[in-house]
DNA sequence: GAACCTATGATTAGGCC
DNA sequence: TGGCCTAATCATAGGTT
């Protein structure tokens, strides 16, 4: 599509790649927009980008854990396989189930379903907007915010967002102004938190939806 | 794009709606995995489509509700400006919230973080996968599962799998074969429980993941 | 990097079956 | 509905700035 025709297989040139994805990346936005206007369907790209490969990778159990990671996203299942042979996953599952029950004994841990209804409150309370624009506010930095990437320094939320004016960001109500938004937040929570567990790295994300302007970055 | 130019909104003609559809999805869907592989990023395309609003809308709070409901994903805000005028989604919300609470409180309510947990556990008890293809299992009907989508007839789940051979759909263990996979699932649960707190219609869900063929259809 | 340019390949609207 | 066709429009690789 454009001067040649490029196979379907991954770019290795590093300038050429970065520039085909950025045009690419706005592209897909822009069709799945014009699917979401044209046909009335809801329609969301959601694509990560930056796996952190290139500065400092990451990485568990060892420093090919990033490729291996990578190749995953590809169809194949050697990160899996490598982890089942080691034997290391199923301790650390353990463990981190022990963790968690022991949590969810002591009632402290009623994590993300809370968080909803938390969150919803806050949507229910929100006032006063636009008629046509809806900015999604980013989440208020609660407790669980915080404690699910909270154990590593290399895992902080960072949070961008648009043309939000003045909001009290520390507040957790007036904040979710559609359910959409709402879902998406607590996607990349539990995105998060499953990434943790597996001790996963966590690549650099983007939510993009044409109809809230949303930007989650980690 | 293509014998004319088409104005960038709704279509209003059904078949000529329904043809476009299914044309741009395929190429959403086709671009995506484009940007997979060529720039070895992991995208996504979510498309929900059919809200049911042909056949006989499921509507709250009233028959004019699919209408706001499609006029939010266009960037107003119709719906909450309405609800927040009538002041009925407090009560609902209310009433909701109490009712979580005390589920949460008679302890048999840690709901999504130990889904998370059971099907964390049985991702790594999977075993004798293929080298170069990673089926995702449809999920397990688990008590938590039915409960998510069990109070209305019209809202359950029908979970479309392909290539999946022959595997204990009713065991929670070899279940999930990747990280990814178990996010969109449990991003779908809260989806679900999401629009049964609002009392939102639930419209037909394709997942569409080009490294996992997995697709959660409703 | 970003913003522009242009030749060329890719998509698609409107047909038809 | 779904495939095929083709003219018209759009996307983009490879440049340049």
């Amino acid at each position: 599509m454009g001067r040649q025709k490029v196979k379907l297989e991954y770019i290795t040139d590093d300038l050429k790649r970065k520039a085909s994805f950025r045009k690419r990346k706005e592209n897909v936005v822009k069709k799945t927009n014009e699917l979401n206007i044209l046909c009335d369907v809801d329609a969301t790209a959601i694509i990560y980008s930056g796996h952190s490969a290139d500065s400092h990778p990451q990485v568990w159990p060892d420093d090919g854990g990033v490729h291996r990671f990578l190749n995953k996203y590809h169809g194949r299942s050697v990160l899996e396989k490598t982890l089942n042979q080691e034997g290391l996953i199923q301790q650390r599952l353990h463990k981190e189930r022990e963790h968690l029950k022991k949590r969810s004994n002591e009632n402290k841990d009623e994590e993300i379903s809370q968080l909803m209804i938390n969150y919803m409150g806050g949507l229910m309370e929100a006032s006063g907007k636009e008629d046509d624009e809806v900015y999604v506010p980013a989440p208020p930095m609660s407790e669980e915010g915080l404690l699910l990437n909270g154990g590593n320094e290399n895992d902080q939320i960072n949070l961008h967002h648009h043309g939000m004016g003045s909001r009290n960001w520390n507040s957790p109500s007036s904040c979710w102004n559609n359910l959409e938004d709402l879902e998406y937040y607590i996607w990349a929570l539990v995105h998060l938190k499953c990434r943790k567990l597996f001790k996963m790295p966590t690549s650099k994300m983007l939510l993009l939806h044409p109809a809230t302007r949303f930007i989650l970055k980690n």
